[in-house]
DNA sequence: AGGTTTCCTGAACAGCGGTTCAGGAAACTG
DNA sequence: CAGTTTCCTGAACCGCTGTTCAGGAAACCT
């Protein structure tokens, strides 16, 4: 798909080092030394490829994000699906599920974090948030124009739904006993089917797959 | 109201510090020089009263809690407020409005990035997700004893209130344009609303009141 | 081939910052 | 007051790590 099948470029290797350094060791954990011996060059290199530590590990911070922002969204599976398998289809991608996802996660966190002190990664922020808003926006609006969604206001449908993934998401992440991944699915997809009205026709869109009660999950303290 | 109204002990400002450095510098931007400084007391001090640095850290990050998380709840304002009211001051004093309140969310952050990474922050991060819930879920007890709110889980409706607040707090705090603090709160409020089947008879939950200044729940200073 | 640009390295520099240590002042005993 | 514990400090130590620098190898011209 991708032209660069060949070997990575040191370059990228070193990227890519970076970018499970961070995510492992936190974007402040990660020292130039160690990462240079993760892609098998001298740290001098890194040096030579990048000004300073600080613009690699802001690179790095977008890297990811180059890639996948674009293969994400293509990925979608069957076309004959519904609209609401699609979302459901969606939501759980976004879910900090596999390990990989998680480690998106993670430099999702450290996003944030440095977008909340430093005004200067706010537009890369917004533009992530963006990009995700359009996507979700985009087929909420495919499902009320084929009438399979009530209709309403696709916009502020598709922020809940962010909302949702991220507040849901991180309890998720964090390894909450009563918040584990599917709860969180379910949680995120039962809402959106509530304000889409597609509670009772629903196939994929906030329920588990048949034969498996709902699962009380109360707290205990 | 506490009994530590006299002058903070030198153990204390070094902590206060350390909280107002975490949230601006970032909990790896901590350098206990600058710390000790700001506390008025000597580098050395700081050892003496901490073992090492990931110590204080750590104590630091719990450090507000302690104090807030006990005041925040009883602090609730009129007696004779309805519980869609009550239910929006709630919302609203979790969401990243003022400054200390920004500052909170970046620790929040913090947390959720540590907490992600090592496991041991964990049980501390689901202790204060579990007192937050217990919160929302006790004012929707309460609202649908009384009739006000429509019957529902209480628990689920609570783990989606943190969720939503979660998710749009986020947007919010890093200063997205596309949400301000105002829209976050309406959005919170508003789903909540939808849920709760108080949509029609509102008055404060998901509407701005006119001209009257909505009452600051934050805790202190 | 010779020249030039692009990669790449080992080794050393420099300074930041956590930690330690010997000891001073203050408070608190008796 | 003398003795003891609790606070507190200045100064030095020293390991870690980002960064630099002089130069080697490889590729790429012409």
């Amino acid at each position: 798909m991708t032209p660069d099948a060949g070997a990575p470029t040191a370059r990228e290797r070193i990227l890519t080092a970076a970018v499970r350094r961070i995510a492992s060791e936190g974007i402040d954990g990660v020292r130039i030394a160690r990462l240079a011996m993760d892609a098998g060059v001298s740290s001098a290199l890194v040096h030579y490829h990048f000004e300073t530590r600080d613009q690699l590990l802001a690179e790095a911070l977008e890297y990811p994000y180059k890639h996948a922002g674009e293969i994400r969204l293509p990925e979608e599976p069957p076309g004959g699906a519904s609209h609401a398998e699609r979302l459901n289809a969606m939501i759980e991608s976004c879910l900090p599920g596999s390990e990989v996802q998680r480690d998106d996660w993670v430099l999702w966190l450290e996003l944030w974090l440095r977008a909340a002190r430093e005004p200067g990664l706010r537009p890369f922020a917004e533009d992530l948030y963006g990009r995700l808003h359009h996507w979700f926006a985009t087929e909420i609006e495919a499902g009320i124009a084929d009438g399979e969604f009530e209709r309403c206001d696709a916009d502020d449908l598709a922020d809940r739904a962010l909302a949702l993934i991220d507040g849901f998401g991180v309890r998720a992440l964090i390894g909450d006993p009563t918040m584990p991944v599917e709860r969180a699915r379910r949680s995120v997809a039962g809402a959106l089917a509530r304000d889409l009205n597609v509670g009772e026709r629903l196939t994929a869109l906030g329920s588990v797959e048949a034969g498996d009660e709902p699962k009380r999950l109360s707290r205990t303290n």
